[in-house]
DNA sequence: GTCTATATAAGGATAGAC
DNA sequence: GTCTATCCTTATATAGAC
C-alpha cells in the first residue's frame, strides 16, 4: 500500500500505528515497521531514535480516542439518558473505526514498564458523566445507583466486543461486517439498557 | 518465593504462569521465567521443549476459567434473572482471584499467531444462556431483547473493570484493597442492573 | 535524507559434564 | 534430572558512504 503523498515521518507513524496496534509493543519489529512504511529501518532511527520513543509517539497520537468525545453533549438541552445515548453511539461508532485501540491502551497501562503512560489518558468524560448524573439524581430524573459503576459498565459493554472480536466471530460464524453490522445494531441495544437502567 | 514442596514440573508451569500472566507472552523472557522458578533456563526445555510448547500448557490449565463456570446454575429451581446473578457473582468472585486473566486471553486470541488457541475456549456457557433465555421468553418471564447483545454486556461489565484495573486505581486513587472492594460491591450492582434489563 | 553494512546485545535452544 | 557453557538467530541501534 503506497502512500506517496505523505513526508517519510508521517509515512513511519502511519506505519508504526498499524504495527504497534496489530502486534503489541513487545510483538513488533522495527523491521516490519520498516517494510509497512516502505523505507528501510535505519530510517526509523534517524527520524525517532529508539523503538520506545516511536511508540511514545504514536501513543499520544492515538489516545485521544480511548475514551468516547463527547465534550458538546452535556450543554444540550435533552435529558440525561439521552446524553448517555448519544456518548454511546459516538463511542461505539469510534470503535468501529478503530477496532485494535482497546486491546493496544489496555496493553499498555497494563505493562509494568509503561505504566506511567497511563497520565496520559483523559479521563475528563468519565468524571463529568458521574458529576451530572449527580444533578440529575437531585432533581429526582434518574434512578440511585453507584456512578462509578455505572460508568465502567457503560465503557465495558462498549468496549468488549471490540476486545474479544476474534471469538465473537468465530462463535458466531461472522465475519467483519457481518461484526460491524452487530456493532451498529448494538448502539440502539445498548441505548435500551442505559433507559432501562436509569429511569426511576 | 521458595516452593520447595512441588515438582520441578509444577515450579516451571507455576513460574510460567505469573510471568506470561504478567508480561505477555512476546513480553515474556525464559530466563525470567527460570529466576522465578528457580532453576535454569536449560531446564525449561527439557521439561518442555519450547517457550511455544509452555506457553500453551499454561494457556491450557488457565483457559477453564476465562468464561464463568456455572453448570449447575440451570438447575436450579429460581428465576431466570437469579440464575444470571449467579452467574455475575460467581464470575467476578472468580476474576477476583485472577485480575490477569482477561487480558491475558484476549491476548492470546487477538495474536495473528495463536489465533487457532480460540477452539480451545468453552464457549458453551454463553450459548446456554442464550437457549435458556428464549425458553424464558416464550413463557413472556423476560423481556424481549437481543441474546447475544445481552451475553455481550454481561461479559464486557464483569471483565472491563479488570482489564482497566491500572487506570481505575490511578483515577480513583485506589489500591489494590480497595479495588477488590469495589468489585465486591459490583455483583450487587450488576445484579440490579440485570433485573431492570430482564424484568418485562 | 536515505541507503548498505555492521556493531552489539538479547533471547531461544542445544551440547555435554555431572 | 540438573547444571554450565555455548551456539545461533534475531533485533535494536549505529557508522559511514552517497
Amino acid at each position: 500500500m503506497p502512500k506517496l503523498d505523505l513526508t517519510t515521518e508521517e509515512k513511519i507513524l502511519k506505519a508504526a500505528e498499524a504495527i504497534f496496534l496489530r502486534d503489541g509493543y513487545d510483538g513488533s519489529r522495527m523491521q516490519d515497521i520498516a517494510d509497512e512504511a516502505g523505507i528501510n529501518k535505519a530510517l526509523l532511527h534517524y527520524y525517532f531514535r529508539s523503538k520506545d520513543k516511536l511508540f511514545e509517539h504514536v501513543f499520544d497520537l492515538k489516545i485521544g480516542t480511548f475514551f468516547p468525545k463527547a465534550d458538546g453533549v452535556f450543554d444540550l438541552d435533552i435529558d440525561f439518558t439521552d446524553k448517555i445515548g448519544l456518548i454511546i453511539e459516538g463511542y461505539i461508532n469510534l470503535l468501529r473505526e478503530n477496532p485494535y485501540l482497546p486491546l493496544f491502551v489496555l496493553n499498555t497501562v497494563n505493562n509494568p514498564e509503561k505504566s506511567d503512560f497511563i497520565k496520559k489518558l483523559p479521563i475528563g468524560l468519565m468524571q463529568k458523566i458521574a458529576l451530572n448524573y449527580f444533578v440529575e439524581l437531585q432533581k429526582g430524573k434518574v434512578r440511585s445507583i453507584n456512578p462509578m459503576q455505572f460508568v465502567m459498565s457503560i465503557m465495558g459493554m462498549c468496549v468488549f466486543p471490540f476486545l474479544a472480536q476474534p471469538i465473537l466471530m468465530d462463535t458466531f460464524g461472522a465475519d467483519k461486517k457481518a461484526f460491524d453490522v452487530l456493532m451498529e445494531q448494538r448502539i440502539e441495544e445498548l441505548k435500551l439498557y442505559v433507559k432501562l437502567i436509569l429511569t426511576p
